[in-house]
DNA sequence: GTCTATAGTTGGATAGAC
DNA sequence: GTCTATCCAACTATAGAC
């Protein structure tokens, strides 16, 4: 929005961290800091003195606590959502018509969560898009509806249009199952769990998403007939 | 603790409330509120004017906000998990020896949540137990390895002794991709999701334990053996 | 065992200089 | 656009009366 400045902006402390500009800065913070700790349990100082800046530049840039937490969870979630139905439009651009497989539809829903997840966070374990399902739902609300409710129309309808013989609750019922399990992943629950303690090892990301795809899918399979 | 007495302690201004002593109204308002907030998002105040009393009558019996969270976890999900065992073991017993079948593993595992959901919280949406993953680890790992631990390793056995050719490491998976579903089905989120939206007379409680235990034995079901 | 009152800290947000 | 300094509200925990 601002005329692109070819230097830093001005002075500021943020000469520990990159050196980019402090708006992207205060984000990065932010994203970390809220998926570690949530909305509440963050406070602006440890935002801004992670950003290597105040608090003051962050209000002036954010408005507010709850806009930034907003304005984090859009920057994580909206390029993963927008590959999900970019991947979705391809399958069905490719299928002519017919039925795509439900291993297809989950392939599309799951891998761009895994693939950003690798690329942006190579460390963190838990991800801000996590907290969609813990921090106060007044905050987390409208971006659920915004940014989330036209991709979970498309798959629920795909999801629907590749198991016609079920119902519609049975459909919802799986598809809300399919969330439940990647909640819990990116929560980096597993890192956690009693499998972490069993093979330390930790679990290849190809094969996780294979072994969630298949466990998916065969529990769709699984729902009655209607 | 200490030596029952038959009257209501001294005055307290618990008039409204229920008429039970200060420490489990505090334990119930902690419980709702802690479930409904979180940790962080909860004060000791409001956990007290819910409770009808003083942040000091809270810390006397508590010590501190940390341990009352604790208190309020431990209250509610130890005898969820007692039943847990209690069930499995019932059903070892009567099989005899023979493996038992997934779906009855499962049903021990998920029936007590589900019930005693309906019988202590009618209302509410989210459980205190969803907070286990969310809350901040560092109180809620303890509570963890305490009173989950056991339980959890009995069923991982069980589990494991069920389906003998699979491997160790994708049976540990579909358990964790079980407590996935699970978590999120107590967090309340089916409430507030897409099938809330297409379905708002919501789901019986009979037909959700149903189909969580159908979905997920299908689901671990499909796991490659080894 | 419970209260009122308060100590001591930390929080979000803003004013005003530069 | 960023800073320092500050306001004021809210928090946890405790002291001390009863």
């Amino acid at each position: 929005m601002p005329p692109s400045n070819l230097d830093t902006p001005a002075s500021g402390a943020g000469d520990g961290a990159s050196p980019r500009d402090t708006k992207e800065r205060l984000l990065d913070a932010a994203e970390r800091l809220f998926a570690e700790r949530g909305f509440e349990g963050t406070s602006m100082r440890a935002i801004t003195q992670g950003a290597g800046t105040s608090v003051s530049a962050a209000n002036y840039h954010f408005g507010s606590k709850e806009k930034l937490l907003q304005e984090a969870i859009r920057r994580a979630t909206e390029p993963v959502n927008a590959r999900r139905i970019e991947l979705l439009d391809i399958a069905i651009a490719a299928s002519e018509g017919a039925p795509l497989a439900l291993e297809t539809i989950l392939d599309a829903y799951l891998r761009p969560v895994i693939e950003f997840r690798r690329a942006n966070r190579p460390d963190e374990g838990r991800s801000i898009a996590a907290r969609l399902f813990s921090d106060p739902p007044e905050l987390i609300q409208p971006i659920k509806i915004e940014i989330f409710g036209p991709m979970t129309r498309r798959f629920s309808q795909a999801l629907a249009e590749t198991m016609p013989e079920r119902g519609s609750l049975d459909i919802e019922l799986g598809h809300q199952f399919l969330i439940g399990i990647m909640v819990y992943v990116i929560s980096g629950q597993l890192e956690s769990s009693s499998l972490a303690a069993t093979h330390p090892e930790g679990v290849d990301e190809g094969l996780l998403l294979q072994r969630m795809i298949e466990f998916v899918a065969a529990g769709l399979r699984a729902l009655p007939p209607a």
